[in-house]
DNA sequence: CATGAATGAGGATTCATTCAT
DNA sequence: AATGAATGAATCCTCATTCAT
């Protein structure tokens, strides 16, 4: 088991592109091969199987996304601001690979099996972060009382929805979504959630 | 082909099931069958394909809802009166069948080919359906100004949020998660979207 | 999975002959079922694996052949008898199907795990028959004391030697060597080699 | 292709270890240069390919066995005393390594194609050389009149059956089959299992 | 000579779909 | 219309072997 982080990433950035075209279970490991410039029998040198590529894309994309809230857990900034790096930052990824995004939503729940169960764990990790996130709103007084546990998933859910808007409606629009969704989304979900409901995060 | 509708929905309902438990593609023909009580030939008498299944499953579903939002489009209501009862319908669909729930979010994006190209249009239908709701909300002064085209993706997300939830969170939670959705989400999405964000829906 | 006997040892009796000419592991799946006039799949629809194939046709064998020991020990025959009637009816057998001879010969060792196992277990089975029926023949003092430990695996390797002396020597002498095999290893087997030994067993 | 002998023994010493351990099948080559402490690459530059080190683990046993067939034809001494030597010399082999043992009983018809037939033809080659010493046996007086042909792969057989019990039966049962072997096995083949032989080998 | 990543032919197995009964 | 055995295309993955370093 060969381990080269370069080629590694050569070969999962050559599956989120075919993926993203034909989906996860329309696609032949030998496409992805062809695609990365390799053999078959490379990508089984640097993956498990075609699953665990899959799933180290979701890995790669939460490790990063926790991450974030992490820094910013610890950084001591507002809650508000919080709100509005982290959609920034989640959209400017977006922005920046518009296959990986169409990958994260469609195949999220894909996985079965062990890969299905590590991959509902990296979303229940998530899903933990946001609620300390509002919760810790909802302590310092920024945001009005609610059951977190629920707000957390559609918030989570609100975000990803720009994924599959910008999936659904025809190409052309998909640059004009994701220029405008932080603005838009940090609107509803603060106007929502703001205790007084005063205004919008601007 | 035969047409008994009772038949196609017993082996619908009996995909539904097997859906819901493991997944459109780990799901084999033999097993909808055994499910059902019947045998596989059987049920190639009913669907063309088990892609078919699911696309047939996805149509009740997005019949009945767009049905909903026509009659209530017809009936005059108030669009707040129409946030509520879409809110309640559409929760009660859920309660009825945590499973047709599971797998109305899990397989949204796993047609392929013609399928696919269905279950996309099916899905564009229906945010059409919600963008008008909105912007007639607009129009009307009960909602403030937005961009539709990216709160209608929002709020369907919201919606179906729960239903990730529940998948995430363990079984015995579930309960308790749909038994409060309603008001909490009613709660959340009108304080965003109502024109001075006085107060929640009820 | 199927059961239509029938068809499980047509595909069987197939298998027996391509092992008997390839070998176990250059044998294909396709190949078996070529030789049986059936599809690839219908293989899998009467045994679970080409392992499991060549498994069954060791389980057969034994069976008979232990079936054959014990109808044999509960008939009272003296030991001196049962030794004839157990080669007879095994060189009848190994007449009746060369091919089978040398796959039982051939694929002795070829199992690899669970089928390893099973293989095994099967050998040992056969072994502790050929113990008892040692031990009665030295407790009836017919037979002199012995390791019947040691001395069962050799009476096993002998009457098995004359499958590997037919397959190593050219096809046109096998016929012969069953033909005069069961006399002559009784012989061996009673009395030795030694010049001078008492008799053969008739 | 390098030649340095001791790094072929190198490598044919691992391959019986892990041959032994998982048959000649079931092992990678990646295993045998584990085994070997060298890279994959280093086997072929010693070894064609991984039949030909199975091939050339028979062809080191069966040289040395034939030779010393071949010095005690030479030697004059007695069949007697030849048989002695012969059960003495095979057993010392074995009881040096279980593993060669091993190898060399499962893995008698593993080979295919050329190397098959090559392995078949050392085979015949050994069994001429027991054909003889029997032979030897009987033209000189010392051993009643036998059908060699058949009686020679029996012999040969009968020794091995002692490795094969010892694969069969548990680990700590090994150590003494193979100390009692020769004496048990020379009782057997010289007088059989008659009550009332004449006598052992010594 | 040694290395070990790259190669890609090869094969077992699966499973949606068909169709003779 | 119902059945379920038969079909065989499809595909993941393995692993012996090569060869650039």
């Amino acid at each position: 088991m060969a381990t080269d982080p370069a080629k590694q990433d050569l070969i999962r950035n050559a599956a989120i592109r075919v993926f993203a075209r034909k989906g996860f279970h329309a696609t032949r490991a030998e496409e992805i091969a062809e695609e990365a410039g390799i053999a078959v029998g490379t990508i089984y040198n640097y993956f498990e199987s075609k699953a665990q590529i899959l799933l180290s894309i979701f890995e790669r994309e939460f490790d990063e996304e926790v991450g974030l809230y992490e820094s910013l857990a610890k950084s001591g900034v507002s809650v508000r601001e919080r709100f509005s790096k982290i959609l920034s930052a989640h959209f400017a990824r977006l922005a920046e690979s518009r296959d990986l995004a169409m990958v994260l939503v469609r195949e999220r729940y894909n996985g079965s099996g062990e890969i299905g169960e590590a991959m509902a764990k990296m979303q229940r990790k998530m899903l933990d972060k946001i609620e300390k996130l509002i919760q810790d709103g909802v302590d310092g007084g920024w945001l009005r009382t609610c059951n977190v546990r629920m707000v957390a998933p559609a918030l989570f859910a609100v975000v990803q929805s720009i994924n599959e808007a910008a999936m659904i409606y025809p190409e052309t629009q998909q640059k004009a979504f994701l220029a405008r969704a932080p603005e838009e989304l940090a609107a509803l979900i603060w106007s929502g959630l703001a205790h007084d409901a005063k205004g919008a995060l601007t």
